[in-house]
RNA sequence: GGCCCGUUCGUCUAAGGGUUAGGACACCACCCUUUCACGGUGGUGAUACGAGUUCGAAUCUCGUACGGGCUACCA
């Protein structure tokens, strides 16, 4: 196991991430940004946050402010200036190509790397040619470059005269006939592999892109990374990066590497289509596909609390060791720690994350909330706007919120447990009632009611208390009226303590309710 | 097919050679509550399999099985 790289750091934590516009920003993805923040935090480090800016997402427009705002959400304090400025900009990879493009040919004169003229056809035939039962898919590697169109089987003339000419190519990687690759990963310890097993990677793409492989080396080194998380699937690529950190700049002033265990749907690796299929968000905040216009809904508008969502997510792979499961973002950096990330993938259960949402749904104190979560109280104000309710009284609405919060899952179950202070009801559970209603009950409500407009004090103690003395004085056991006057309220057979009801609804709206409640029960 | 990573209740996990293998979600029962929940108490339920090392293995080693990832001019 990998330890000790925290004291022997000599330079300051810079920590990197770089999600993929193309698919929003996934349970995964945000995992990846939230073990980032945490460790920079500890470590009083830096926080950089880069989008890959490929050709396949070029097309992406606002995929930067979509992440932005994911981040600013949860709580992760997103630097403006780390995703459209500072020191290390600028951060797309279409503005950086004379960058990458540098380092490629540097390569190729030190022999690390080489040109290729290979046209997609020609891979593609010698991927048929050489398939085998026992080789699925060849790959370019040392055997198969020699019988290629490269600058390697090409005399230097040849090779000149065809990029004189302007001829399509890439820049691949030589990978060595031979050669162990070991590197210390900081959560699986050391991992090696066999270079006669990996291809010569393509570095710098005909279009002058580079890929991942070329811009996560470059990149790292010019924006000074010291730390780089990334998810498992990474891991089998890592040979190649190695390999570039060798060749470039020096082994010496590769970064740590940690590859995050991936995070599983009910069927291996979490996509988005995994949650349209069972229901639950796999993105943090809502993302339509521009492609397809698709619309997969994320985490926030489902209703979750961004605390819920950085807890559930941390605990996604890590915990500090105790029986402890809910953590504040500021316990959360107390006591993060990379050896305790697992190694294993971990399978997302949604059943646990909305428990993780209520736990913090009864914590929730609407009344008190910080002046950088305004957005908040915006936010369930705006689930009821959509239902058609406009919220005009706050501290009616401070009361409601804190009366009903307790049975809620999620930010969207308020209306369900509370519309009934907003609207008279539509429908009564009349069923509920009606095979115990005599006239006994109706009398005895009749008199309440007159009751009720005389009296001065309306608070849900003293109503109780007049309620069961007059009960008594009728000689009726409360317990036989409570479900009516319940159902005369909400409708039904839910919600708080009815007297807290009828404490917030308020004397007028309470008489009107039990008057029509009567009537109805006829 | 090849390579890499992994494997403790259904799920997330604790236990770093000695525990009646602990907790949480979900599920079930009971209690509380004259509603629905919350809450409380208890219950069902796991070390993938086979060898080896050891007085002693969930824990260390090897093999097998299973799962996942990678095997693109995608990230």
């Amino acid at each position: 196991m990998a330890s000790g790289y925290l004291c022997s750091m000599s330079k300051k934590v810079r920590v990197r991430f770089a999600p993929s516009p193309t698919g929003g920003l996934h349970l995964g993805g945000m995992r990846t940004v939230l073990y980032n923040y945490l460790f920079a935090k500890k470590n009083s480090g830096d926080f950089i946050v880069r989008i890959e800016d490929t050709d396949q997402s070029r097309y992406v427009a606002g995929a930067e402010e979509y992440i932005f705002n994911c981040l600013k959400w949860a709580g992760l304090e997103p630097d403006e200036s780390t995703i459209h400025g500072g020191e290390y900009k600028p951060y797309r990879q279409s503005e950086r190509k004379d960058i990458y493009r540098k380092y490629a040919e540097q390569l190729i004169k030190d022999g690390h790397a080489y040109y290729a003229f290979d046209t997609p056809e020609e891979l593609e035939k010698m991927r048929n040619d050489f398939k085998t039962d026992h080789n699925h898919s060849p790959q370019y590697d040392g055997l198969v470059r020699m019988k290629m169109r490269n600058s390697v089987t090409l005399s230097s003339d040849e090779t000149k005269k065809l990029l004189d000419e302007g001829a399509r190519h890439v820049i691949r990687i030589k990978m060595p006939e031979h050669e162990t690759i070991t590197f210390i990963d900081m959560i699986r310890g050391e991992v090696s592999f066999d270079t006669s097993l990996v291809d010569d990677k393509v570095l710098l793409k005909a279009d002058g892109m580079p890929t991942y492989h070329l811009a996560v080396v470059v990149d790292d080194y010019l924006m000074k990374i010291s730390h780089a998380f990334r998810g498992e699937e990474w891991l089998s690529s890592a040979p190649v990066h190695v390999l570039l950190w060798k060749y470039l700049f020096g082994i010496n002033e590769m970064p740590q590497w940690a590859h995050l265990p991936l995070i599983l749907g009910p069927n291996g690796k979490l996509s988005k289509r995994d949650g349209a299929k069972y229901g639950f968000p796999v993105f943090a905040m809502n993302w339509t596909d521009p492609k397809t216009h698709e619309l997969v809904e994320g985490f926030k508008e489902k209703g979750f609390l961004p605390e819920a969502f950085l807890n559930l997510l941390a605990l996604l792979g890590w915990n500090d060791g105790t029986e402890q499961e809910i953590f504040t973002k500021e316990e959360l950096i107390e006591k993060f720690s990379i050896e305790r990330i697992h190694s294993s993938g971990a399978k997302f259960d949604y059943e646990k994350a909305k428990w993780f949402n209520h736990e913090w749904m009864k914590r929730l104190q609407i009344s008190d909330l910080p002046a950088g979560r305004q957005g908040l109280r915006f936010q369930i104000e705006t689930f009821f706007n959509t239902k058609g309710i406009t919220i005009s009284d706050n501290v009616k609405f401070e009361k409601i919120i804190a009366l009903v919060k307790d049975r809620c899952n999620l930010l969207t179950d308020f209306y369900d447990q509370s519309y009934f202070f907003f609207i008279t009801p539509d429908k009564w559970d009349v069923d509920a009632v009606k095979p115990k209603w005599n006239e006994d009950k109706k009398n005895y409500f009749e008199s309440w009611v007159s009751k009720l407009t005389d009296t001065k004090e309306w608070d849900s103690v003293s109503l109780e208390n007049d309620f069961k003395l007059l009960a008594a004085e009728k000689n009726i056991k409360p317990g036989e009226l409570l479900l009516p006057l319940r159902v005369m309220l909400v409708g039904g057979k839910f919600g708080p303590p009815v007297f807290e009801i009828a404490a917030v609804l308020g004397k007028e709206e309470t008489i009107k309710r039990i008057k029509s409640a009567i009537i109805m029960f006829q």
